[in-house]
DNA sequence: TACGGAACGTA
DNA sequence: CGTACGTTCCGTAT
């Protein structure tokens, strides 16, 4: 069998990897929905994503040497010349798959794949050509192709790989492979497939032949000449049906032998793999959004190259090996010069530490310390220039950094820009800023290293080799810095620097001192509440047991539907993905029809149980100090909200009065007098009259009447003091429904009123309040051409969807451009206000101090004797924030109402 | 062990 | 078939 000479025992043979571009582009394109692959610009992506995504994995499975991708050149060939029918059926090309493959060419371009492509001839040809080619030198090839025809260029150095599903399964013909599926060997597949037909190939078979007639034949006369040849002694109806077919079935053997010998540009010897050209490659990935498979690709080279790349992208970097005592020169050299910064540490508001900085300037020179054995002179230095206001520093997650530094004493002051925040304020939908991911996106700079984890907290490895680590922290400032300008020019062109410079930085600065502080618990009192919670829970249970007589996991959604829908034969609930919704608003419908007392224990078991664990992590969550320090998280929301984790002290119960209980271990701190909330009413609503401009609304908040009995009786048209309950209540539902995009239908649903009395409803208050619906149609509008929102200080939400042509998306995105404006102008005033109420507070010298703040609320800690000054500068302060909107003040007047006690509970209203 | 879904707390 | 979040638990996939 082996008549050429074996390999050099040593050497690997070489593997060459061809792939026919246009089938399998096709194919993936037909395995993966056009709606779930589009860029933002709804360009479609899904054939590019499909083809790229399996060149991924066959670059990391197979390890081919030497790689090629052959494409058709349109449809005319030589087989059309000969057979005008020639993949005559074929539809024609879907919109969607147009243009990618360009794409897919020139992201082949980049990873330095040769394409090739002959006139007349198909990819096919092109591959049969190179493989046997290759296959004569000795390598070891892999064709990777959706076109059967292909099966006949196996050999045993020759493999197929034919996708059977998708792109992501490949089935391996090997010799032994297609014998075994089609009973002959790869030599007479064509025989084969010249006499069943091809229908892909508009070639018709002979009529009754199946693959096992075709077969037996073939084996039995020696292969399709002798069958031929022969046709008049074999017997039977396909035997006719043979002979009837005779000049089809050699037309069709003519058609489907590839070419193996056609000129080609390059041999199988000129197709090395050769490394990426990876700026432009992650430049494209960038274009059409593979954020993940991007990883994939890169996550494939090997520890070397990773190694090697990160050099190059570093090597300009030089990281200076300062003696003791010279980081005061180092940094004198570099005053008032701007200066990327990385602190390697734990930021943790309650138990802070630093252990490593590096700091890099804009010329490629670094330096990197470590805290921990650092000399005296040097921590000197650091410590005058971290605290020096006039020493400018970007940073990645300032707050973070503040914090830790902290830890060991150190302050920071003089940060101008924070590049975490200046990336949110230009991209707030994304779901996280690692420095490492920015690099790449902006920088198109990949700082290795960090296995992701990099978001400059506690992500330190002690364990490494400290010069090396420092070289990481190095590099990470670097990037700061260089990162700085890019994203400074980017919010500039946004439109941001103001809501960066005036807002969001100083802002992390108060939020910083509110997690440092915390909030002063009543650890036993809350013992004491997850007891009597806990008793509540376990009688519930045990009563929700005795009713259906066993014991079931009663958190357990799936059990739960087991006992209500099977053992209980109740009505089924809404539908959703696992069966039938348990949730309380379902539990309790069923109740009103059953009256069935399992349900009445289980909701009290819900709700008994849902407090005990909010209780139990609060307790949790108690520091040394005897205090909660949240963290405020300020790069979240993509309205421009603040969140709270760790523990999450903007979702503490209200509503019912077992849920305020817990509000009562929110306790003013010792050498503190109390506590005060200070709220806006009605902020939304007022946001929404002062954008609509809508004079009803207006009017209803300058009157100085209850909103919902205003525009109630406006919308009833009885007078103010007539709007009964019922009304207000529903106009307070319609008010607030409307801020989120409500529809008649789901108006309907909470009112639990007819879908007709809502529209009627709804009709109803604009024909009162047209400005408010000429407002939310403008808006969409105005999001549709410009591609996004912007808030009252003109922070912004892109949403692409609203061009989308999958309506459910678009409607997604209607909605979220209703809210955007309204929720994240309210963020913006609360913001501003919390600046100005920190201002006040210092510029009056007191000693109260802002605790929370919960999207409308402020909590403050007031020192003793500054009760009324504290009350008078929240109400002056937050009022205010409406005065520094661009254009003038709003033009609703903003109500605050304010709250004394010694615990949350006592102090809210 | 990691992850998505369900449920539910807040504004 | 109403926006924005964070946390917990369950069940399944890994």
């Amino acid at each position: 069998m082996a008549d050429r000479l074996a390999p050099v025992s040593d050497a690997q043979p070489a593997r060459l990897l061809l792939i026919d571009g246009h089938s399998m582009a096709y194919r993936a394109f037909f395995a993966l929905p056009v709606d779930k692959f589009a860029t933002s610009s709804g360009q479609p992506t899904n054939a590019v994503f499909g083809f790229v995504s399996m060149l991924a994995n066959l670059l990391r499975d197979e390890a081919p040497t030497h790689v090629a991708v052959a494409f058709d050149l349109g449809r005319t060939t030589f087989r059309t010349e000969e057979y005008e029918a020639y993949k005559g059926n074929r539809d024609a090309t879907p919109a969607p798959f147009k243009g990618q493959v360009d794409v897919i060419r020139r992201v082949l371009e980049t990873m330095h794949i040769p394409v090739l492509t002959k006139e007349r001839f198909e990819a096919d040809d092109i591959l049969a050509t190179l493989s046997t080619r290759a296959d004569a030198q000795g390598m070891q090839v892999l064709i990777c192709s959706g076109d059967r025809d292909s099966f006949q260029l196996v050999t045993e150095d020759v493999t197929v790989l034919y996708p059977v599903k998708g792109v992501s399964e490949l089935a391996r013909m090997t010799p032994a492979a297609v014998e075994a599926k089609y009973g002959v060997g790869p030599a007479r597949y064509p025989d084969l497939a010249a006499l069943v037909g091809e229908s892909s190939d508009n070639l018709p078979g002979i009529p009754g032949v199946g693959p096992k007639t075709a077969a037996k034949w073939i084996v039995q006369f020696d292969g399709l000449e002798n069958v031929l040849a022969s046709a008049d002694q074999v017997p039977g109806k396909a035997g006719e049906s043979l002979r009837d077919n005779l000049e089809q079935v050699a037309l069709n053997r003519r058609l489907n032998a590839l070419i193996t010998d056609l000129e080609l540009p390059l041999g199988p010897e000129d197709l090395e793999a050769r490394a990426w050209d990876r700026p432009a490659l992650h430049a494209i990935l960038d274009e059409l959004e593979f954020r993940t498979l991007r990883d994939r690709l890169f996550a494939m080279l090997d520890d070397e190259e990773q190694a090697a790349s990160v050099d190059a992208a570093a090597a300009k970097l030089d990281v200076a090996q300062l003696g003791d005592g010279e980081l005061g020169e180092w940094l004198a050299q570099r005053a008032g010069r701007l200066l990327g910064l990385d602190v390697r540490g734990s930021g943790a508001p309650a138990a802070p530490d630093a252990w490593g900085i590096a700091i890099a300037d804009d010329e490629g020179q670094a330096v990197a310390l470590d805290l921990q054995q650092i000399a005296p002179a040097d921590d000197a230095s650091l410590a005058a220039w971290l605290a020096d206001a006039d020493a400018p520093k970007s940073i990645h997650g300032a707050k973070v950094a503040w914090h830790a530094l902290a830890g060991r004493g150190l302050a920071l002051v003089g940060v101008v820009f924070d590049t975490e925040l200046a990336a949110y304020l230009c991209q707030p939908d994304r779901r996280a800023y690692d420095l490492a991911d920015l690099a790449i996106g902006y920088l198109r700079r990949e700082l290795g290293g960090d296995d992701g984890s990099s978001d400059g907290q506690g992500a330190l490895d002690l364990e490494l080799d400290g010069s090396d680590e420092g070289r990481r922290a190095a590099v990470r400032a670097a990037a700061v810095r260089d990162l700085t300008d890019v994203l400074d020019g980017e919010v500039g062109d946004r439109g941001l620097s103001h809501l960066l410079t005036d807002l969001e930085l100083p802002l992390q600065d108060v939020l910083g001192r509110m997690e440092r502080t915390g909030i002063a618990i009543d650890a036993d009192y809350l013992s004491s509440l997850e007891r009597s919670f806990d008793a509540t829970v376990r009688e519930a249970a045990a009563e929700a047991y005795a009713v259906i007589g066993r014991e079931v996991n009663l958190g357990s959604p799936k059990q739960l539907q087991e006992v209500l829908f099977d053992q209980l034969g109740m009505p089924k609930t809404k539908k959703i993905k696992t069966g039938y919704t348990t949730d309380a608003a379902a539990l309790t419908d069923l109740f009103g029809r059953t009256q069935h007392p399992f349900l009445e224990h289980l909701l009290a078991h819900r709700d008994a149980i849902r407090l005990r664990q909010t209780v139990e992590g609060l307790l949790r969550s108690v520091a040394p100090d005897g205090r909660i320090h949240t963290t405020f998280q300020q790069t979240i929301a993509a309205t421009g909200r603040l969140s709270s984790a760790d523990p999450n002290l903007q979702n503490i119960p209200i509503r019912t009065e077992a849920g305020r209980q817990i509000r009562r271990a929110f306790v003013v701190g010792d050498g503190y007098e109390t506590l005060v909330t200070a709220d806006y009413s009605q902020i939304e609503m007022r946001i929404m009259a002062h954008l609509s401009g809508d004079e009803g609304l207006i009017e209803a908040f300058r009157s100085g009447e209850d909103l919902h009995s205003y525009v109630g009786s406006r919308v009833f048209g009885v007078p103010t003091t007539e709007v009964s309950a019922a009304q207000r209540s529903k106009i307070k539902a319609m008010s607030y429904g409307l801020a989120y995009g409500l529809s008649a239908y789901g108006l309907s649903q909470q009112l639990s009123i007819a879908p007709a009395e809502a529209s009627a409803l709804m009709a109803d208050y604009f024909e009162r309040f047209g400005g408010v619906r000429d407002y939310l149609t403008s808006v969409v509008d105005e999001a549709r051409t410009t591609g996004y929102t912007a808030t009252i200080l003109g922070r912004r939400r892109y949403l692409p969807d609203l061009t989308s042509d999958n309506r459910q998306r678009r409607e997604v995105a209607e909605r979220m451009a209703l809210n955007a404006p309204i929720q994240g102008s309210a963020a913006d005033l609360i913001k501003v206000a919390m600046l100005g109420v920190d201002a006040e507070l210092t510029k009056q010298g007191l000693a109260s101090r802002l605790l929370l703040q919960v999207h409308d609320e402020l909590v403050v800690e007031v020192a003793t004797g500054e009760r009324d000054a504290v009350e008078a500068l929240l109400r002056t302060q937050m009022a205010a924030a409406g005065d520094a909107v661009p254009g003038g003040p709003l033009n609703v007047p903003l109500d605050v109402s304010v709250g004394v006690g010694a615990s949350w509970h006592e102090a809210g209203h």
